[in-house]
DNA sequence: GCAACAAAACATATCAGACAAGTTGAAGAT
DNA sequence: ATCTTCAACTTGTCTGATATGTTTTGTTGC
């Protein structure tokens, strides 16, 4: 076994979050290898996703975050032409469930998460409204980062840490991809206030517990972004001014 | 940007999976380091899952597959007590998609593929109604290899790579957790026959191309499996021989 | 000509020792 | 008591060397 697997189940089985793990000159010396390998080793580990490293203290164990699987994520993205509309298939399947489970679970203080996402994307959507040019363009990407946040509160408030997870891994490619069907000013796509009316709605059968329909809503919300990749993926098919 | 995030860029932009990178000694010379620093990046990257490495090679692209997040996941499963149950409202989510998609575009070959695998479970279940104590044993272990397999297959046969991707990853503890529910001949969860002929249920709908159908039969054998998973769970609260 | 084998070239794995640079905590000065 | 400074600790990187595995090449024997 290696020093690296060795490591990797120190991490699992003993050291919390937030803790750091024995100096490379004391692993060294547990393993009776040179300080070398034990680096090599620790590369990996936080190749994994596992620790956090800084020059001058030691390695920190993190907190598991999506972000290591999304470097993953992004590479199917690259390599799949279809990637796009296989992440939207995989948002569908996780977030309605995500939608499901706020829906029964949600406690004031995710409610309020969720709520401060959506407000934030209104007042984006203001600015929207009236700014110009390079103000537009700064809001509109504000937009769509409370528009993952407010996906991303929702799967906090489903009480399901994996499925949080996994749902923060996808931001990126998730931003990417609005940034994508929202191109120019609604040249594809809906306009801001008819997405912010969707996310209401999800919003108010959270709220209401209604676990039904808050899954029904999001999965109606998922069918438009689908539509709407799919619409832009064929005008820029048939050569459509690009990026 | 570290030598690390360089060589990422370059292996998602240039490198297609089977191809190899650049050997220590080009790159060190390439971003003028020393051959260790290339090293430890290479080390990185091949953490985060993106290389396979061996002595005397090179190191080579990787086809992405799940495994480098399940470590993740196994994080996840240690550090949460409910663990398990996050991970089968995931597998609620996902599978119920997977065998809708695989309904609507399974080919031939999809199709043969997950017979096999029910018929490798059947195998494995006549073993173990006729053998005791360590081939017993084998014979139940092998039983939840071939299950794990069935579901893999109809994910392949989804044609969405993320979702294949995501179950491989779950793989493991998804075969922890069969074994912690069928622990001891059939002390608590359901006997073999009962779990193949959920099985068989299942790809009968697939066959016939029938998704909504397919995806009921698929979200009644997890909410099975989640039932199960609960009763062994309390009964192993109450202090019921454990392991 | 060709197949088998041996050796050279190549590539990674690991070691040792050294120095640079960042962090931390303790001793000493104010 | 607080601030400063410095020493100890720790990680980052370099050089150069040896070990070990892989691939290619060239030679030998048929």
């Amino acid at each position: 076994m290696s020093v690296a697997d060795h490591l990797t189940n120190l991490i699992l089985a003993e050291l919390a979050p937030g803790s750091s793990i024995p100096s490379e000159a004391d692993l060294a010396a547990r393993y009776d290898v040179s300080r070398l390998t034990v680096r090599e080793a620790v590369k990996m580990v936080a190749g994994r996703g596992l620790l956090e490293l800084a020059r001058g203290r030691r390695a920190v164990v993190r907190e598991p975050t999506g972000t290591a699987f999304g470097e993953f994520l992004a590479m199917i993205m690259t390599r799949d032409p279809k990637g796009l509309f296989d992440l939207i298939e995989v948002r569908q399947a996780l977030e309605i469930q995500s939608a499901t489970y706020a829906a029964r679970r949600a406690n004031r203080a995710g409610l309020m998460a969720i709520e401060q996402a959506l407000d934030a994307m209104r007042s984006a959507a203001d600015v929207m409204a009236h700014a110009k040019g390079k103000d537009y363009e700064a809001a509109k990407r504000k937009f769509h980062k409370y528009d993952v946040g407010f996906h991303e509160a929702i799967a906090l408030a489903s009480g399901n840490r994996m499925i949080t997870y996994l749902i923060e891994a996808m931001a990126v490619p998730v931003e990417d991809s609005l940034s994508l069907t929202m191109r120019g000013r609604e040249m594809h796509g809906r306009a801001p206030e008819y997405i912010i009316e969707s996310h209401q709605r999800i919003l108010g059968f959270i709220r209401d517990g209604d676990s039904r329909a808050a899954a029904q809503a999001m999965r109606s919300h998922l069918d438009d972004a689908e539509r709407d990749l799919r619409t832009v993926l064929q005008s820029r098919m048939q050569g459509e001014p690009d990026l």
